[in-house]
RNA sequence: GGCCCAGUGGCUCAGUUGGUUAGAGCGCCGCCCUGUCACGGCGGAGGUCGUCGGUUCGAGUCCGAUCUGGGUCGCCA
């Protein structure tokens, strides 16, 4: 049965209403969260995007047919009540916001009634993801999941009025636009005018809004989806949220510096919190000797030591080869742990290889001061005793050792010191540590394509002193490009840009393009600097990690609506999936069926 | 593509070294109840243990494959 609501309106929403409504004639409308029948009495919790308000149907003040209804009411059902809001005559409840008041129903409207849902629709679910994923319609009713999107929009709001109080404007970006092999895999849109023809969806909005640079916008912004055809992991889904923005006439700090207080004003409006400014920031090199990360959680120490120098002349190959090829041996120090079970350490090990490492080498300093150690029949008690110390080690530590070509060591170190504090419990949630990380290389050898590539993209500036380190040694060359990382999450990035056409020449070079090449791909961008460029820099957010760190999610998709889960497809809509036939002789596509393949 | 974890009524889980008719809580259905809010009382329905194959006298349990979901490495300028 679905009864209409005409001459009905709504004039609250359920946990709007407080005591100063008492006496107040109020309608509401919303979902039955539950319905407690005692017989002569009903209690009927509703439910809407606000809370919970709970109703008390009685014969004798809502009539025979009203009670008659309420009787019927179950989960999920939805309802137009009209009634007297009162205090409480009853037993308050101190655990709901509106527990000292309570509606006393004259009129029930059953707007539509309801099957029961799969699986339970209320706070700390413990519902399988699938589920939750294929009914996302109803998962999203769910407190929890509301509060989460409810804080998504209101970021939003204050992002755009910290913005525009700035002097940015929002300028929306093509979705429809053109493929740039560099970096991501694109995701491809066919032409049917255009038949063999394909747009690509943007990977980021970065060309385009150099282009608003180029004709006088001078700070832009936008929140804007972007797409990645690339694997998924907890923090990247294939469509994803940026903040985007670019100033122009602006070096690294100004950019840096409305950022922070970008971000100040949001955890202020939004968490409440005071974000002390200004940031630290840490050169690219730094983070990487000393958390073997780009984006260092700092809220613990536990830091890399190069102990090279200290264990180049002993007897352990495991240690000396590496050093001699160039490499490093490195070691942190798990603070307390000396007493670490065989079984643990060799899960850590096993943990260390899945990131490249050959295996650990570990030095326990008991609580007598003696050493337990998987390779002390290759060194003196001296030599130990070296190596300890430079680990700062005392006794009850265990340090652990890596030994490789220092990038491995790094990852290995850097994924270790993460996985330790997460088994130690070392992470605070509510500490917030914001970092920028300064200085990144601008290219990066890649070994699969012999040739130097762009760390961040083609379009970031050298750094002044670094300019002629492009012709003699452009691994060493460093970048004007920093990262916002938050408690060891990449927030965002940006860069200066390239605006004078030398420069960029020389960049296009180094990475193996030829001038027609560079043309191809980006000429209309090397056109329009020909006509008056300013210098420009720009940064982007990941929305969705912003919102997954502040509401203390462990994925992104708590804070998308619809999100994709693994492998990239929808649960609920069943996306990916094929398409007529017609529509596919329309874009002249035909498909190669699986044999043909082989 | 690799590695790891999970899959048992609608939901969340238990299920011993392989051994009778696979259990619990919640939910659901029926009846009762005028102050409940994790309402309560009485009664009831509901499961080819993800799927396929194998070992065995006998498989939820052991083995293999596969599907689904999650985490991660590669990948993500």
């Amino acid at each position: 049965m679905s009864e209409s609501m005409v001459g009905l309106k709504r004039t609250h929403r359920c946990a709007e209403l407080s005591e100063a409504n008492i006496g107040n004639t109020v309608t509401i409308m919303g979902w039955v969260q539950k319905q407690r029948n005692k017989g002569g009495i009903i209690f009927v919790d509703v439910r809407d995007r606000s809370g919970i308000l709970q109703v008390i149907f009685e014969e004798s003040t809502c009539g025979a047919a009203n009670f008659g209804k309420a009787e019927k009411l179950r989960s999920e059902f939805v309802v137009a009540i009209v009634g007297t809001l009162e205090a409480r005559s009853g037993a308050e409840n101190e655990n709901m916001t509106t527990g000292t008041i309570e509606l006393r129903a004259q009129e029930l409207r059953v707007l539509s009634e309801a099957e029961t849902p799969p699986f339970p629709i209320e706070a700390d679910s413990k519902t399988k993801e699938e589920l939750r994923l294929k009914y996302r319609y109803l998962d999203l009713r769910r407190p929890d999941i509301q509060k989460n999107l409810i804080a998504r929009s209101n970021v939003s709001t204050c992002v755009r009025s910290f913005l525009a109080e700035e002097g940015f404007l929002e300028i929306e970006t093509p979705m429809l636009t053109k493929s740039t092999p560099e970096g991501a895999r694109d995701y491809l849109v066919p032409s049917r005018i255009h038949p063999g023809n394909f747009y690509a969806l943007p990977q980021s909005p970065q060309l385009f809004k150099q282009l608003l640079m180029c004709s006088g916008y001078d700070r832009y912004f936008q929140i804007v989806k972007c797409f990645r055809d690339e694997d998924l992991r907890a923090d990247r889904q294939p469509e994803f949220t940026q903040i985007d923005m670019e100033l122009s006439f602006v070096n690294v700090d100004d950019v840096i510096e409305v950022n922070e207080r970008l971000l100040q004003r949001v955890f202020k409006e939004n968490l409440g919190m005071d974000l002390t400014l200004p940031f630290t920031r840490m050169k690219w090199i730094d983070a990487m000797s000393q958390y073997g990360s780009d984006k260092p959680d700092t809220r613990f120490e536990m830091k890399l030591v190069d102990v090279s120098d200290v264990v180049k002349d002993c007897e352990f190959s495991v240690f000396t080869t590496p050093i001699s090829e160039g490499g490093s041996v490195q070691g942190i120090n798990a603070k307390g742990q000396a007493a670490m079970p065989r079984k643990k350490i060799d899960a850590l090990i096993d943990f260390a290889k899945g990131y490249g490492a050959k295996g650990l080498a570990y030095l326990a300093i008991q609580e007598d001061g003696s050493y337990k150690c998987s390779f002390s029949k290759f060194m003196t008690e001296a030599e130990l005793k070296r190596l300890a110390d430079a680990m700062q080690g005392e006794a009850g530590d265990l340090l652990l050792f890596a030994a490789d070509k220092t990038k491995t060591v790094w990852d290995v170190l850097g994924a270790l010191r993460l996985e330790l504090a997460k088994k130690l419990e070392l992470l605070d949630d509510d500490q917030y540590n914001f970092l920028w990380v300064t200085e990144f290389p601008l290219l990066e050898y890649n070994e699969e394509a012999e040739r130097y590539v762009a760390m961040h993209h083609p379009f970031t500036m050298p750094m002044d002193e670094d300019l002629e380190l492009l012709d003699t040694d452009p691994g060493k060359v460093r970048a004007k490009a920093y990262d916002i990382v938050l408690n060891g999450t990449e927030l965002g990035g940006g860069s200066v840009r390239i605006y004078q056409n030398n420069i960029q020449e020389k960049m296009f070079e180094t990475l193996g393009f030829t001038k027609e090449e560079a043309y191809e791909r980006f000429g209309f961008l090397l056109n329009a600097f020909k006509y008056g460029v300013p210098p420009h820099a720009g940064l982007a957010y990941g929305l969705d990690r912003l919102i997954m760190l502040m509401m203390k999610q462990d994925n992104i998709r708590e804070v998308i609506a619809f999100p994709k889960v693994k492998d990239a497809s929808c649960l609920m809509t069943d996306a990916p999936n094929v398409v007529d036939e017609k529509q596919l002789d329309e874009l002249k596509i035909s498909l190669v069926s699986e044999e043909m393949e082989a």
